[in-house]
Formats: structure tokens, sequence, C-alpha cells
DNA sequence: CATCATTTGTCCGTATGTATC
DNA sequence: TGATACATACGGACAAATGAT
């Protein structure tokens, strides 16, 4: 996957899209860390800062959860439905 | 290709049709992003506003497409056949 | 405890592009 | 046509927390 920079989608939000594929596939498990932002940068050639803002996004769905020092893991609760 | 501020037609509606030809010709295709305001700015030498209303004229004939924050890109769809 | 490396969070400045007045 | 406001993206710098040495 990689970010199209001339699509008609924001690169934050394509970047939040294949990481939230990343974790619905199982690709990254629960309770795994997520790639750090150096680790995205260099993968996806973007800024730390869209990044950041992918990152964000993710977070504000509940899917990641932050240990500072540490990195962002997957949540163990699933934002479910109903 | 040059605005003639003295002509009968505005600036504007000259651009457009520049631009609509540039287009039509494949000079800029289909998915690609159109020039910028300011690399428009820079070579009609007129102000930003009246690129953005040439801009908007084309995309009301549906030849392009706007991507929040990011640009306009050229339209997949024709306008005429189908 | 001190130091270094890693990682996230926050802020600032700059550039570009759209939308509104 | 011009001026302004807002959104997006990039780059750099600094702070706080953690882990290893």
């Amino acid at each position: 996957m990689t970010i199209d920079r001339d699509g008609l989608r924001a690169p934050y939000q394509q970047l939040a899209d294949i990481l939230r594929e990343r974790i619905a596939s199982g690709d990254i498990p629960v309770g795994r860390r997520i790639p750090s932002h150096h680790e995205l940068e260099a993968e996806f050639d973007i800024s730390r800062n869209t990044i950041k803002k992918a990152l964000d996004v993710l977070k504000g769905e509940g899917l990641l959860e932050t240990a500072p020092g540490r990195g962002l893991f997957v949540k163990a609760t699933p934002p479910a439905e109903g």
C-alpha cells in the first residue's frame, strides 16, 4: 500500500484507512504495537505530522491506545456496534 | 497563450477557455492535477481569485473535480458523450 | 542516579488549495 | 477583483515518558 498524493482522499485519511484495514484484518493484532511515527514515515514517505494526524483519527475511533514513551497499541476493546 | 485584459471576454472566461482546450487536447490528461493557483498566477499574471473563478467554470462543466485542501483534478467522466 | 536512544505530544512557521465576503 | 478565513501538508524544535546501559 502506498499513499496517493494526487488522489481525491487526503493522505492522512488514506493512511488511516490503511492502518484501520491492517487492524481489522488482524495484520496488526490486538495488543500489538503500531509501527512508530518514524517507521511509518519511512514506509509511506509522508511527514510525521500527517502520520500523527492519521493515528489521531484511529485513536478517536477507539482503535488505538497510547502508552507514554512506548508507543501506540491496538486496543483490545473493539468499537462494538449497537 | 495570454490573457487579454482589454478584450471583450472577461479574463476568467479567457483562462477557462485556455484550460478547457488543454484538457480537451489531452495536454492535461484525465486524473491529472490542474496547475496550482500560484502556477497559473505566474503564467497568466492574474489574481488567484480570477483563476479560481475560471476553475469554477470548468468544475461547473463537469471537467474538474475538487479535492478539499489538495487541488483540482481532471474528471474521468466526459460531459458531452454518454 | 545519570546518560543515551526511542517514541509520542505539542507548538511554530511555511506553503498550498478551497471557500467566503 | 481583492482580501480574508479555513483546511491540509511539510519541516523543525522542544518536552515528557520509557527502556537499556
